[in-house]
DNA sequence: ATCGGAATCGCAAACGATTGCGTAAATGAC
DNA sequence: GTCATTTACGCAATCGTTTGCGATTCCGAT
C-alpha cells in the first residue's frame, strides 16, 4: 500500500503548521475562511483520511465496541449484530467482531484482542462451555464494561439482557391451552443448559396453575436429528399428540422434517407452536405460529444500556426483552 | 475505564528503561533470561496488553482486514464471514465488519472507515445499487487490496472470488436432464442482476446442447412470495411440471411453501432442485437436491487470495469456485 | 595488563494527530 | 498615535510502543 496522506504533508505543501491543518479539517474558530478552504480543498484532492490509530491514541479514545459471539449462524446472531452495527454506526461506532466457536480457549484470546484495540465496551455472549469467570472480574475491576447478552452467565453480576424466557414459555403455553391442546409433545433444549431450565418450568407451571398438568410430555432434544425422530415416532404412535411445542429453531426445523415425511395435517391433525427469531416459521404453510425472541430487539436493548451505562445515566443492571406471540397458522 | 498498564509503567516499576520492557516482551535475544522473568511476571500481574494504537502507529502495519457485505441475512455471508474470521485470527488478523445494507452512501462511508483504520486489505460484496466505481478506482491507486466477492462489479477490473455461476447453472440443468424431466419451471431472480444473465444463459444453452430447447419455461421471481404464488399457479395448472428448479435459496424458500400447501408429493409428482449455500435444502423432507455454492468455499479461497497477493505471490486475478451437486432426494 | 567481543541495557527519535499556550499581526476604541 | 483586544496561526509536548545505535560491563584469551 502506498503511504497515505498526512496532515505534515498537507502542512508542508500548504506552507502551514500541522496544528492549522489539524484545526481547519475540524472547523476550529480560529481559522481563517479562505485557510480552511484551502485546507479542505487539498484534503479532498488528495484524499486524506485521518490515522485512526493516530487519533486514537492522541486522544485515548477508540470509538469501537467488541462484540463476541459463539457462532454467526444459528439464525439469531446475525440479526443482533445487525442492529448493533447499524446503532453503532449512526453513532459513529464500529465494532470487532469476533466469533468465539463455543471455545473457552478463543473466547479469552478475543476478550485479549478487545483490550488490547481499547475497546470502549464489549458485548458477549458466553460460550456454553464457559466456567471460568475470572476474566469477567478482572474486566470489571479495570472498569471495561462487559455486556453479557442471550446466554448470560448465571452465577456472575453482571450488565445482562436477554429474553424473559419464563413469560415465552408462558406465553407459549397459554396459547396452546386456550386452544384447546391438551395432549401436547413438549420438546425442550438441553437439560444441563440454563435456558432449558428456565423455559421448561414456566412452560410446566403454565399447565399446574390451570390445572392441566398432565396435558404434556416433556422430551429432551439435542439436535435437529433428534426432533426429527421424536416427532417421527410420536405422530406414528397411538395415541398421537394435537400439538407440538419447540423450544428453538433447531428443534422446529427436525420437527417440521418429522411432520413432511407423515401425512400429518397442520395445524388440523396437529398444531405447532416454536419459540424462535422469527425467519424459519414462515418458511413453511401455514407458517408456524412462535413466541418471538427478536435478535433485532435484543441488539437494541443492548446498545441503548451501553451508551446509557457509558454516559452515566444507567447503573450495572439485567434487563429483559418481552417476547410476543405471533400468530401464523399453525396452532 | 481505567487507564491500562503501559510499558512505561512497568519500567518504572522494574527500574527498567522502555526499551527494554518492550524487548523482553517479545523475546528479544538481548535481554537477560532473569530480566526477562521478571518483566513477563509483572507484566502478568498487572493484566499488562499492548495498546493495539500505539502498535499500529509505530509499525505501520494495523493487522486487520475490513469486510464489507450488504447484509448478514441470506445464510450465506454469515458462513462466509466464519470462514474468513477463522483463518484471519488463525494468522492473527482480525476483521472489521460492516454492513451497507445494500445502501451505496453507507458503502462509501465503510469504505472510509476501511481507509481511516488503515486497513491492510477490503474484502467487499458490492451493492447491487451500486453504479459508481470511482471509489476502488482510487483505492487501487492508492494500492490498497480490494478483493471482491459474490456480487463482484463486472466493468471494473480489480480482485474478484466468484461462484462459477454458468457450471452451477449447468449442473443443474444437466441433472435435471438425466433425471428425465422435461417439463421443467425454471425460476430465476431479478433479470437485471448479472448474476441471473449468466445462470440463466448456461441452464438455457445446455438445454439447447441436448437438444431440449423447448423442456422448461423459465420465469423472473423478485421474492419468496412471488416464488410462492407462481409455483402455486403452475402446481394447479393442467399441464403441471414435472420439476421445477429455484435459482437461489429465497426462491427455493418460496416455492417450497407452496407445494407444501397442495397436495403434491416430492419427488413423486414433482422433483426440486436449487442452487444453494447449503443450509435450506436440509430443512425439507426429503432433503432438497442442491448445486453448493458454498461460503465457507469462497472465504477461504478469498482469503488465501489475499494472502497470497500481500505477499506478492500472487497478482490481480479473477478466482472461481466450483460448484458441486449434493443429491438429497427431491428429484 | 591489554584487548576483542559478547552480553545487556539505555537514549532518543520516530509513527500521525491533537491541543494548551504563546505570539505576531490586524483591528478597534479613544 | 497609543493601548487593548481580537484574529489567526505556530511551537512543542503528548499518547504508547518500537528500534537503530550506542554505551557499559564483564569475560576469557592473548
Amino acid at each position: 500500500m502506498k503511504a497515505p496522506t498526512t496532515v505534515f504533508q498537507l502542512s508542508k505543501i500548504l506552507k502551514l503548521s500541522p496544528s492549522t491543518i489539524s484545526r481547519a479539517l475540524k472547523d476550529h474558530p480560529d481559522i481563517a475562511p479562505e485557510t480552511r478552504r484551502r485546507v479542505l480543498e487539498l484534503a479532498q484532492k488528495l484524499d486524506y483520511e485521518p490515522n485512526a490509530y493516530a487519533v486514537s491514541l492522541r486522544t485515548n479514545s477508540s470509538r469501537e465496541f467488541g462484540v463476541i459471539v459463539p457462532s454467526l449462524k444459528g439464525y439469531f446472531y446475525d440479526s443482533f449484530i445487525t442492529a448493533l452495527e447499524e446503532k453503532a454506526r449512526n453513532e459513529g461506532y464500529s465494532l470487532i467482531i469476533l466469533i468465539s466457536g463455543d471455545d473457552p480457549e478463543v473466547e479469552l484470546a478475543n476478550l485479549r484482542i478487545c483490550k488490547q484495540r481499547r475497546a470502549v465496551g464489549i458485548f458477549i455472549s458466553v460460550s456454553s462451555r464457559t466456567a471460568n469467570h475470572e476474566q469477567f472480574r478482572k474486566l470489571q475491576e479495570q472498569e471495561l464494561p462487559v455486556v453479557f447478552f442471550d446466554k448470560v452467565p448465571e452465577h456472575f453480576s453482571g450488565h445482562k439482557i436477554r429474553f424473559n424466557d419464563e413469560r415465552a414459555a408462558t406465553l407459549a403455553a397459554e396459547h396452546l391451552i386456550q386452544k384447546g391442546k391438551r395432549n401436547i409433545l413438549a420438546l425442550f433444549g438441553d437439560p444441563n443448559m440454563s435456558i432449558t431450565t428456565w423455559r421448561e418450568e414456566a412452560f410446566a407451571q403454565t399447565f399446574k396453575n390451570h390445572g392441566l398438568a398432565g396435558s404434556f410430555t416433556r422430551q429432551y432434544i439435542l439436535n435437529e436429528r433428534e426432533a426429527d425422530r421424536a416427532v417421527s415416532i410420536a405422530l406414528k404412535s397411538n395415541k398421537r399428540p394435537d400439538a407440538i411445542f419447540c423450544m428453538t429453531d433447531e428443534i422446529l426445523i427436525g420437527a417440521m422434517k418429522a411432520i413432511q415425511v407423515s401425512a400429518t395435517k397442520v395445524p388440523d391433525d396437529v398444531g405447532i407452536l416454536a419459540i424462535s427469531n422469527g425467519a424459519f416459521p414462515r418458511h413453511y404453510h401455514p407458517e408456524v405460529t412462535y413466541v418471538e425472541t427478536s435478535g433485532i430487539k435484543l441488539g437494541h436493548l443492548a446498545f441503548t444500556h451501553m451508551m446509557d451505562f457509558l454516559a452515566g445515566t444507567e447503573t450495572m443492571r439485567e434487563l429483559e426483552v418481552e417476547p410476543v406471540l405471533v400468530e401464523g397458522g399453525s396452532v
